[in-house]
RNA sequence: GCCGGAGUGGCGGAAUUGGCAGACGCAAGGGACUUAAAAUCCCUCGGAGCUUGCUCUGUACGAGUUCGAGUCUCGUCUCCGGCACCA
């Protein structure tokens, strides 16, 4: 071994060890029955994979490092590990770059994947490589197009049309965070709603078992389980019926609405219908009005609406109320129509203020008086006035009541609504997977068969920007013979949304190089059904409602295909926080790179910059750090063990070059300690120093052996407890600097020494995998560190056979005595208060009550 | 507005079930080694006070429960994240 620490060479040399050997595979799916191979425990690993963008940033880093960690310790704590890396290989950026320069985005996804992947073996993550997916192959995306075909089938798929942003430059759908400020991010130009026919997947027939599923996910942060929770929106009401009035008294025609407060119906005094509701075009004459709300719809905080003309009768009271069409009535949401009532709703409240409509009050607060000078809404619950037989009622026996007198009567029946809305899966791009489907003017649309697929992406396109979707211009694709009566007909050009292909990327995982969905259907003892769900899946917190909602969604599917026998994907869920670091501005130059700040000044002007806040890394603030050029400087292992050691992983981590050198520094520590000892026999091999030998031990020896032990107790409970290894680390930092005043004086010495570098370099392996390899060797380690169990503790030996009791007098600590482990808690009593120090201050004052709690304090209460 | 989460030294962060606040690291200051520097090693390091090893004080703020509160309860403030006309 070398004096000095020479990272690259280390790192390089133990990548290529691991590649030989062939040590990051996964070994063969044994079968389910009797409990895998020898009963041992299956362990998936996910971190969520990227996108090719062309370079991995600080918060793959980050996700990565962490995911490997948890593998590696998972591997050494003997389980079957799966823990496998892809791509998210379809995406806009893509063709951005093709429409920029020319080149073809099939080609610019897989140099940025030949890459990215080179960095990532150069961390020295342990991935399964064999079990790559990259979702823009056609071996990939023929499964979304089968998937596609099978919920088709079961009618969880259909068209239909709906509003878009729509650049009409462009030609395209635009994302909402595509849009900005109203105009389209890329040309400028205004963006339009656009009524457009799109394909849509139906995740609210599995609304209610994804909502109720929420309960099960235990393994997951709260929060993110409360965003799904809230993005589902169940809600439970009644659909009322009111019917239309005219001179002549009561129509047939009714309108319908949706309220969550049927306790407020007394209190209704007009109604409101959404812009677009079907009753709106035929009720309004003046379309001018109309069209002027409808330009208004949905946008402005500014509550508008036009009197339709017409009257509704409230059932229960039998008033006859105006109807309006108001701005804020959500088309999409419930019957698209509301009861307003406005003493009860701050939205109605502000509307009846504005049209001068009445305001009736239904509801009071127990105990409260009825206000008769209303400045807002009263939204809370209450008592019952003014509603006729059920005056006196509390609001939630009013809700059940009037919903059960509602129904008898048929005015209506009570209903359950959810917010999520079926999810829009067209868009007008050409670099994502083909939706199978054919249109015929014969047969309408028509879907591929099954056998005809993959439905490739033609290469034969170019891309100008302009004009929309690419694939309008490929004929060859465009023009097909109808499947059913072989006439000529057209292909669907558009292609599916990218978060398609993730929904079910880590299925595809457990299938090694055939992604054969069809073939596992039924089979209960399939690499799926053996691998799924996930057990510890991580990533960051911006997925926390599309894609892990999009992935509950598509495994049930699964499920209900007889794909996989789970319902949920991932069972437990890790967040990772974000990179952060802090920001420089320049008068002149604006944001400036870290390498641009020399001195508080701008490298380019001499001008002073002015630090700004700490932000997540971006390239728009140019607060970030190349992780090729820390692996350079620093070396993987540098790099992953500061960024696991600054924060725990679920907060945020805020990036500091200081915090990298401390790393470095602890690393080239233990480098030194061991090729100090190296020469003097430094025996790392067995595992000599059992108990018996510990009483020949000297203290000093038998003091480092207790922190050994101590230390793998602790490294091991802060890993299995929460991943905190930043507390583990820590704990390996104080190991280590016991070892490092450490003398050995004898033999015993020597091997109590070697046993706690033995442990420490174990310890530190899946931090600083290859670092802790090389010093496993140089100190004479068989085979790789990787291929050795973790160590275990002994609670014999980690026992502290003396505690430093604390003496409190009225909580207060007044002193500290050395006392054996274990000590009864009479003489710990009668120890603390013999201490001279102790009866000096009690100075003969009555003594009320002493506590003592074991192992740790007496605490003397005084009267 | 609603729903989450957080608030601890100069900084990142530690503190099982309520039981020594500040582990570990960074920065800073002092010292050793050196012709000098770097590296390394040793010491100090929340605040205040003095008799220099002790006292008081201290975990956003204010109450409370308790022998004892960073931790539990109630109220207030600030920051971050998500959702937001969902009837």
């Amino acid at each position: 071994m070398k004096q000095r620490y020479d990272f690259t060479e280390i790192e390089i040399k133990w990548q290529k060890y691991w590649s030989d050997k062939g040590l990051h595979k996964t070994p063969p799916t044994p079968p389910l029955n009797n409990g895998g191979q020898g009963g041992v425990k299956k362990f998936y690993c996910l971190e969520m994979f990227p996108y090719p963008s062309g370079k991995i940033h600080m918060g793959h880093v980050r996700n990565y490092a962490i995911g490997d960690v948890i593998a590696r310790y998972k591997k050494m704590r003997g389980f079957n590990a799966l823990h496998p890396m892809g791509w998210d290989a379809f995406g806009l950026p893509a063709e951005n770059a093709a429409i920029k320069h020319g080149v073809h985005p099939a080609k610019w996804t897989y140099e940025n994947i030949g890459y990215m992947k080179k960095q990532l073996d150069r961390m020295g993550l342990s991935y399964d490589w064999d079990r790559e997916v990259t979702t823009c192959s056609p071996e990939y995306y023929k499964w979304n197009q089968w998937f596609f075909l099978k919920l088709y089938e079961k009618g969880l798929v259909y068209k239909k049309a709906s509003f878009v942003n729509w650049c009409p430059s462009c030609a395209t759908v635009l994302a909402n965070e595509q849009v900005i400020d109203g105009a389209c991010w890329r040309c400028d130009s205004a963006v339009v709603q656009k009524e457009l026919e799109q394909w849509f997947f139906k995740i609210t027939a599995y609304a209610e078992e994804l909502l109720q599923g929420c309960d099960e996910l235990n393994g997951w942060p709260d929060r993110v389980v409360a965003m799904q929770k809230n993005w589902i929106g169940r809600s439970e009401g009644v659909e009322v019926d009111f019917p239309l009035a005219d001179a002549g008294g009561i129509t047939d025609e009714k309108l319908r609405i949706y309220t969550t407060r049927p306790d407020t119906i007394f209190g209704v005094t007009y109604m409101c219908i959404a812009p677009a509701h079907p009753l709106a075009d035929r009720l309004v004459q003046g379309k001018d009005g109309l069209n002027a709300i409808k330009a208004k719809y949905g946008k402005e905080e500014v509550k508008e609406g036009i009197f339709t003309g017409h009257y509704a009768v409230n059932l229960l009271t039998d008033e006859k109320i105006p109807v309006y069409v108001a701005n804020f009535v959500l088309m999409e949401y419930g019957t698209g129509a509301i009861m307003s009532v406005p003493a009860h709703d701050q939205r109605d409240f502000e509307f009846a203020k504005k049209y001068g409509l009445p305001i009736k009050t239904v509801i009071i607060p127990e105990g409260g008086q009825e206000d008769e000078t209303l400045n807002e809404a009263f939204e809370g619950e209450g008592i019952l006035v003014n509603s006729g037989k059920f005056n006196g009622f509390k609001s939630a026996d009013a809700k059940r009541a009037i919903a059960v007198f509602i129904e008898e009567k048929a005015f209506g029946k009570r209903m359950v609504n959810y917010k999520i809305r079926d999810w829009g899966i067209s868009r007008q791009r050409y670099w994502g997977t083909p939706i199978p489907i054919i249109y015929c003017d014969k047969c309408g649309i028509v879907p591929v068969p099954e056998k005809d697929l993959p439905v490739i992406l033609p290469e034969d396109v170019s891309f100008t920007g302009k004009r929309g979707s690419p694939l309008l211009e490929s004929a060859r694709f465009l023009n097909v013979k109808c499947p059913a009566c072989g006439g000529n007909a057209k292909r669907e050009t558009d292609t599916m949304d990218t978060f398609v292909d993730s929904s079910w990327y880590f299925i595809a995982y457990c299938l090694k190089d055939d992604i054969d969905l069809k073939s596992q259907i039924s089979n209960l003892k399939s690499s799926i059904n053996y691998w799924m769900p996930v057990d510890q899946y991580i990533g960051g917190i911006e997925h926390a409602v599309l894609h892990l909602l999009y992935s509950r969604f598509f495994t049930r599917c699964m499920r209900d295909l007889g794909v996989i026998s789970a319902d949920e994907p991932f069972r437990n869920l890790l967040t990772q926080g974000m990179v952060c670091k802090e920001t420089w501005k320049c008068p002149d130059h604006d944001w400036l790179f870290p390498e641009e700040v020399k001195d508080g000044k701008c490298v380019h002007c001499g001008k002073q910059v002015e630090k700004g806040r700490i932000e997540k890394m971006s390239k728009s603030k140019k607060n970030v750090i190349d992780p090729d050029a820390l692996i350079k400087k620093y070396g993987a292992d540098t790099m992953r063990l500061f960024s696991l050691f600054a924060a725990p992983p679920e907060r945020d981590l805020e990036w500091s070059d200081k915090g990298v050198e401390g790393a470095y520094r602890f690393l080239n520590k233990v480098w030194g300690i061991v090729y100090k000892y190296k020469g003097q026999g430094l025996r790392v091999k067995g595992q000599e120093l059992s108990f018996p030998v510990a009483y020949r031990l000297s203290p000093i020896a038998s003091s480092l052996l207790k922190k050994t032990h101590q230390t793998i107790r602790k490294v091991t409970d802060d890993i299995e407890k929460d991943y905190h290894f930043n507390t583990a680390i820590a704990a390996l930092m104080e190991l280590v600097n016991e070892i490092s005043s450490f003398n050995p004086e004898n033999e015993e010495d020597s091997s109590a020494l070697g046993f706690a570098v033995k442990n420490t370099l174990m310890m530190l392996a899946p931090f600083a995998p290859h670092f802790a390899e090389e010093l496993w060797e140089a100190t004479g380690g068989k085979s790789s560190i990787f291929e050795h169990l973790w160590p275990e503790w002994d609670e014999m030996l980690a026992k502290d056979e003396e505690i430093e009791l604390v003496v409190q007098i009225n909580g207060r600590l007044r002193a500290k005595m050395l006392v054996p482990a274990g000590l009864p808690d009479e003489d710990a009593r009668q120890r603390a208060l013999q201490d001279e120090r102790v009866k000096e201050m009690l100075n003969g004052r009555e003594i009320k009550k002493v506590i003592v709690v074991k192992g740790k304090l007496v605490n003397i209460v005084l009267g």
